[in-house]
RNA sequence: GGCCCCAUGGUGCAACGGUCAGCACAUCACCCUUUCAAGGUGGAAAUGCGGGUUCGACUCCCGCUGGGGCUACCA
């Protein structure tokens, strides 16, 4: 490869479902590589399975990367818009001798790895292309033509030797040709398989480095040789590893949440997931963990993909989730509140200008106890509307003592004659009842929290009361009086 | 079944022939405290097994075991 020219990578996704953490990361180390090296990032749409693809899910697929914020520069380019670019591509490989055309029925296999491999008998099919068609004859094959079977184009895999490349991250492979069947390259149907429409492609669109999950190494050498048969230079390989579930399996639906969408949904930052998903199967070089996406794309580096599958862990995700959550600047945390205020449909307008402060200090009063965006239309969800509950647990933990109905009414009726609102005078006010009455400030505290938001998890009460206001504390805590379970 | 890849605490990574094998998540204890977090301190916890090579192996080689991938007219 020309290492002078900025490089060209591509994700490749077919819309088969929606964009999962594992193409999700994919699409991240070529977004990082791209963005470090200062090269192009493609996206490419591999819809040519006519029977498992679903045009609609190409836009989830958008959806999540626009979420992720990986911004691609060409594209997307979709394969079933460029058919007559791998046709015309089989054609020359038939021309050149590289391909021959097969009219052997399908394979056909009995349903799985699972149900061959359980099958412990001496059954053992040769399950590979036997090249029946592989040295037709011109008569031969006029015959089949004749008879109108339908006809695909396979590769002739040499029998001798070895194909060889150079892989970023696993080194140097090299493989029997032997080992490789006479694949498909077009379909009967005229649609190019995946080995066909991937090569053609990344050699038409100047792809120079090929990043994409270790499951496609074993069919690399396919690969290659078809680059040869078409004249073309392999790009550079890097295959990185993939991420598995808890119990070590490849990461699937039973293993709960895999869809970028649902993580969006589910309240982490994008900015978090993205530093999680850099960590997983890449290190750069040291004991860093925070790094944000300025850095990581300063750090990112081929030679720091690891070859080892790694296992995707929800709690340490959460971990980074919360951290980006404490440490962002409030002003860049403040967008993704809104919009999460706006989903549970309790925004308002006005804390993006007249009360901005307000919104952001409250924010900053919020996040600390927080690990979700959820959180702040959850457990938070009474610093921003009255429409909130009584947390059953949190009414059974505080508003045990039966003397406090009576404190809250007398504590309303103090803070409702405040002349001064803010977090000492509420203190003082309350510490001096809790003096009067005899009982531990911590019993009024612990109560009024309940009855001001809802829950036993908090920020501290006199931030809280200050953060909300007069007219509402009070108003609460009589609401809360009103609503005491009586016995 | 065949071919291939991988192997450091439960998890993610560091150590790339010489460190008491380091960091982080999770976990346990304690501190802080107005609930709960965050934070702080400390603990438990790993080189899968067996052979080599070497003065010396996490590190290099071989075998085994385990896990993963590929083996489709799926990608």
């Amino acid at each position: 490869m020309d290492s002078s020219s900025p490089p060209r990578v591509r994700f490749a996704p077919s819309p088969t479902g929606y964009l999962h953490v594992g193409g999700a990361r994919t699409a991240l180390f070529n977004w990082l590589f791209a963005r470090n090296q200062g090269g192009t990032f493609i996206l490419r749409i591999e819809d040519t399975d006519v029977e498992r693809n679903r045009p609609e899910l190409v836009e989830g697929i958008l959806q999540g990367l626009r979420w992720l914020g990986l911004d691609w520069d060409e594209g997307p380019v979709f394969q079933s818009q460029r058919l007559a670019l791998y046709q015309r591509a089989a054609e020359q490989l038939v021309a050149t001798g590289a391909a021959y055309p097969c009219f052997c029925p399908p394979a056909q296999y009995a349903g799985g790895d699972a149900a061959e491999d359980s099958d412990a008998e001496p059954s053992k099919p040769i399950r590979r292309y036997p090249g029946t068609c592989r040295n037709l004859t011109a008569a031969e094959r006029a015959e089949k033509e004749r008879q109108g079977l339908p006809r695909a184009i396979r590769f002739r895999t040499p029998e001798e030797g070895f194909t060889e490349f150079d892989d970023a991250v696993f080194g140097r492979r090299a493989v029997a040709n032997q080992e490789i069947e006479d694949f498909v390259l077009l379909r009967s149907t005229g649609l190019p398989t995946y080995q066909l429409g991937a090569v053609v492609d990344d050699i038409e669109m100047r792809i120079t480095h090929v990043i994409r999950g270790a499951d496609h190494l074993s069919n690399t050498p396919k690969q290659v040789l078809l680059y040869r048969a078409l004249g073309a230079t392999p790009p550079v390989f890097a295959h990185v590893p993939l991420i598995l579930g808890p119990d070590r399996t490849r990461l699937s639906k039973r293993h709960g949440a895999t869809s970028v969408t649902a993580y969006a949904e589910e309240g982490f930052l994008p900015e978090a997931f993205r530093n999680f998903l850099a960590l997983l199967g890449w290190s750069p070089g040291d004991d860093t963990e925070f790094i944000r996406t300025a850095d990581l794309i300063r750090r990112f580096s081929l030679a720091g993909v690891s070859r080892t599958n790694a296992v995707f862990d929800r709690s340490k995700l959460e971990w980074f989730n919360t951290q980006y959550l404490q440490r962002l600047p409030v002003e860049e945390l403040a967008p993704y509140v809104a919009e999460e205020l706006q989903r549970a449909g309790i925004w308002r307008p006005e804390w993006a200008d007249r009360r901005r402060e307000w919104f952001l200090q409250t924010i900053d009063l919020i996040r600390p106890r927080t690990r979700l965006l959820k959180d702040f239309t959850g457990w938070a969800r009474a610093f921003f509307t009255d429409d909130f509950d009584y947390e059953a647990a949190a009414i059974e933990k505080f508003w045990k003592d039966e003397r406090v109905p009576e404190l809250l009414e007398a504590l309303a009726a103090r803070l409702e004659t405040l002349p001064d609102w803010n977090h000492d005078t509420c203190e003082l006010a309350l510490r001096t009842l809790a003096e009067q009455r005899g009982v531990k400030a911590a019993l009024l505290i612990n109560a009024a929290r309940v009855a001001i938001v809802g829950r036993a998890v908090a920020p501290p009460l006199f931030d809280t009361m200050t953060a909300l206001g007069q007219a509402r504390v009070v108003e609460r805590l009589r609401r809360a009086v009103a609503a005491f379970p009586k016995s």
